[in-house]
RNA sequence: GGGUGGAUACCAAAGUGGUUAAAUGGACUAGACUGUAAAUCUAGUGGCCAACGCCUUCGUAGGUUCGAAUCCUACUCCACCCA
């Protein structure tokens, strides 16, 4: 079995922790992939991202079909060798890119096309395409080519996103067992992709059609792209009850850490988000809040179940508060920062005078938060 | 000694009679960021005020004008040029 749950679980929301089975080694769910979109977590090396204990690494095909392009991986030898990383690896389809890139594409049953924003070419992306790259990339986890939906979404749209979803869905496992009919199977899975926007009964029919297809595990897209959380909250619980038990669930693209907390309740194994490595680039650092327990009742031990977002709070480095606070972030972190001995102090001089060291430790740190987080998720449940 | 050009808010730098508390950068203050077009973006930054609003600013001192950072006079300082 390519996945499987350590208790037995009968299906919908309820928290779970498993093993997902990769061709680069088995990974303990419910787990958070880092963001290595361009083939690197954004000033971390792939040594620094296994010192930190980051078990699955995302990267995104768009990205890298257009730059270095499929020449240069295919000479790599893969993705994996590129970069110099021997952990799974998860290679998101494009599809967001659908969404983020919407001034930019043309979007046509066939696939869509993108304008270069370098030098204005064109590319086009299908989902022949998309699972093609992603094989050459030899990524572990193969996203399908999805429609990403912007919000809000009238539900006309939406049905279409969804109905074309499904049929890129078709296509793109259709790649993928002939690429496997061709060559010998890397191992690689593939994961299908719900979509519906905040229509129960349109993710309940994406959710179906994606099921009679088949795949290894189910994502779900096109959430937290602008929707109230609490919406948010209610369109997952309900797609989750819509998936299998028996297959690995993936929320795409979430989140903060309370949105992590909340989906793990409501059953979700797989999360990758931008937030820890793009706010830590920004300045914006993630600490643990039960140092302040004596004064505040909110803060929960570790062993509690972690609740809102009163379990961590945000710090802002370059707040003038922290020219002089010449105390690590975490003194129970053991990331290149706090580990290392750097002060808040320090790093609010790094990102002061525009060192690329102090994106580097704030990154290092909110990394290991969210690995962290999740530690403490799977001993929760 | 003579000549020319300057002096604008923390810094740099626009503005040559009213629409200017004064463009734009930087710096500073705070905020945002959810399958990364993101080391990005937003807002604020003379004083008082919760706010409406009021007050004070463009080297200094006078003057012209209904009205001046903008025009005139003197002075101070800076830069360059000629002796």
């Amino acid at each position: 079995m390519t996945f499987t749950l350590h208790r037995s679980q009968s299906s919908g929301s309820s928290p779970r922790r498993g093993s997902l089975k990769t061709a680069h080694g088995a990974i303990e769910t419910p787990f958070f992939m880092p963001i290595a979109t361009k083939g690197a977590v954004k000033t971390l090396s792939s040594a620094d991202m296994a010192g930190l204990g980051a078990g699955i690494l995302l990267s995104n095909t768009y990205h890298l079909y257009m730059r270095p392009g499929l020449e240069i991986m295919q000479k790599a030898g893969g993705l994996h060798r590129f970069m110099n990383w021997s952990g799974p690896i998860l290679t998101d389809s494009g599809g967001y890119q659908v969404f983020s890139l919407s001034k930019m594409r043309t979007l046509s049953e066939q696939g869509v096309e993108f304008q270069s924003p370098w030098d204005g070419s064109k590319h086009m992306l299908t989902p022949e395409k998309s699972i093609a790259i992603q094989q050459t990339l030899g990524s572990d986890i193969v996203m399908a080519f999805d429609e990403c939906p912007p919000y809000p979404c009238e539900k006309k749209y939406a049905h279409e996103a969804v109905e074309r979803t499904t049929r890129w869905a078709q296509r793109s496992q259709e790649q993928f067992q002939q690429k496997i009919a061709d060559q010998p199977n890397r191992g690689q899975l593939l994961f299908g992709i719900v979509q519906g926007s905040v229509y129960a009964d349109l993710r309940a029919q994406s959710a179906r059609e994606l099921q009679a297809i088949g795949f290894d595990g189910y994502a779900i897209g096109g959430l937290a792209v602008g929707e109230p959380t609490e919406s948010m909250y209610e369109t997952l619980a309900s797609t989750l009850e819509e998936l299998p038990a028996d297959k690995p669930r993936y929320l795409m693209g979430v989140g903060k850490p309370e949105n992590i907390v909340q989906a793990v309740r409501l059953g979700v194994d797989m999360f990758d988000c931008v937030i820890p490595s793009r706010n830590a680039r920004h300045g914006l650092a993630y600490v643990w809040r039960e140092k302040n327990a004596a004064s505040d009742s909110a803060a929960a031990p570790k062993s509690a179940p972690l609740s809102g977002a009163a379990f961590y709070e945000t710090v802002h480095i370059t707040n003038e508060k922290n020219k002089t606070a010449f105390t690590v972030l975490d003194s129970a972190c053991g990331c290149l920062a706090c580990g290392g001995g750097y002060t808040r102090a320090y790093l609010h001089h790094l990102f002061r005078v525009g060192e690329a060291l102090g994106q580097r430790l704030l990154t290092a740190h909110n990394i290991k938060f969210y690995l962290d987080l999740m530690t403490r998720l799977k001993g929760a449940i």
